[in-house]
DNA sequence: TATAAATAGGATAAATATATCCGAAATAAA
DNA sequence: TTTATTTCGGATATATTTATCCTATTTATA
C-alpha cells in the first residue's frame, strides 16, 4: 500500500508531534529508535518532509525536528503520503493505465474508485493531532 | 497499490477469459500485445498463475493459456492478487508493524481497517466473468 | 518417428527502492 | 571566536522488483 519510506515518514511525524507538545525537539537517532526504523534512511525521509514543509528542522546544537503544535490539527496524513509517495495512490489507475479516465476506464475502474476515494477521504480527514493523542493515551503504538 | 506483476496478471487473466469464451487459447505474445506489457515478464507471471491454478496452460503445438469458461464466474480478483502479491494487502498493517493486531494497534489501525476491508470485499466479490464481459461490451479497456 | 510449435524454467540484466556512510554547513553556547 | 552539536546532501552499497534471454520439455500433427 504505502512504501517503507512513507510508513517511516508517518510514524516519525507522529513521534515528532508528541514531543512538540512538550516543546521538545527530537533527533533522527531518537526517532529511529522509537519507531524501529533504520536511522540514516529515516533521516533522509525527514529531510524530504522538511522540504515539503510538513515538519520543521533546526540545525546545530539544541536543534532537531519539530512541528508547530498549533498546526498539528491541520497537518493531515494525506500531506505526508503525498510528500513521500506522490499522488498516484489518490489519482492513479488501479491497473496501471497511464491515467485514470472516466471516459476510458480500466476493467476495475468503477469498483476501484470507491476504495481509492475512501482511502483518500481517510487520509485527508486524519490529522497528526488525532494520531499523536492516541499514542499519548496508550490507545495505539508506534512499534511492536 | 498492486505490483506491476499483479497489474499485468489481472489484465492478462481478463484477456485469456475473453478468448476462452470462444474456445481460443492465447500465447504470451498475443497477451502482451493486448495488455501492453513486456512479453517475457508477462510469461513468468502466467506461469505463476498456472501454478496457483488460477488459469490453465497447454504446452506444445496448438497450446496456450486458457481458463475453463464454466468457472469464470467463480474466479475472483482476490485469487489473482493473492497468487502474485500475497495476502499482505488483506491482512497486513498499514504502517508495516509485524502484524495487524486489534490488541496492539498502530496509529492508523481503526481507520485503515475500513479501507482495507472494503478493498478485500471488492476483490472477493469481483469475478473474472464480470470484468471480461465489460471488456467484450466495450465498457472498459485493457490498455490506453 | 520427425518436426514444428508452444510453455517451463534457469540465468542474467536493468531499474528502482531501501539503506549506509561521510564530509559540509549551520547554530548555540562556552 | 572556538567548539560541540546537529541537520543537509552527495556518494555509495544492498535488496527487491521488473525485465530479458536462452535452452529444455512437452505436444499435435504431418
Ligand atoms: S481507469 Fe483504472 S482505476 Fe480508473
Ligand atoms: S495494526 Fe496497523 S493496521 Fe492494524
Amino acid at each position: 500500500m504505502f512504501s517503507k519510506a512513507c510508513e517511516y515518514g508517518i510514524k516519525a511525524s507522529i513521534f515528532i508531534a508528541i514531543n512538540s507538545y512538550e516543546g521538545k525537539r527530537v533527533s533522527p537517532k531518537e526517532i529511529a529508535k522509537e519507531i524501529n526504523s533504520p536511522q540514516a534512511f529515516t533521516a533522509k525521509i525527514l529531510q524530504a518532509l522538511v522540504r515539503h514543509k510538513v515538519i520543521n528542522s533546526v540545525k546545530g546544537a539544541y536543534g532537531g525536528f519539530e512541528v508547530n503544535k498549533n498546526e498539528l490539527k491541520y497537518i493531515k496524513l494525506s500531506q505526508i503520503v503525498k510528500a513521500i509517495d506522490g499522488d498516484n495512490i489518490y489519482n492513479g489507475c488501479g491497473l496501471g493505465l497511464e491515467k485514470c479516465d472516466e471516459n476510458h476506464p480500466c476493467p476495475v475502474h468503477e469498483k476501484f474508485k470507491n476504495v481509492r476515494d475512501e482511502l483518500k477521504q481517510m487520509l485527508e480527514n486524519t490529522s497528526l493531532e488525532d494520531l499523536a493523542l492516541d499514542i499519548k493515551s496508550g490507545v495505539s503504538f508506534l512499534k511492536a
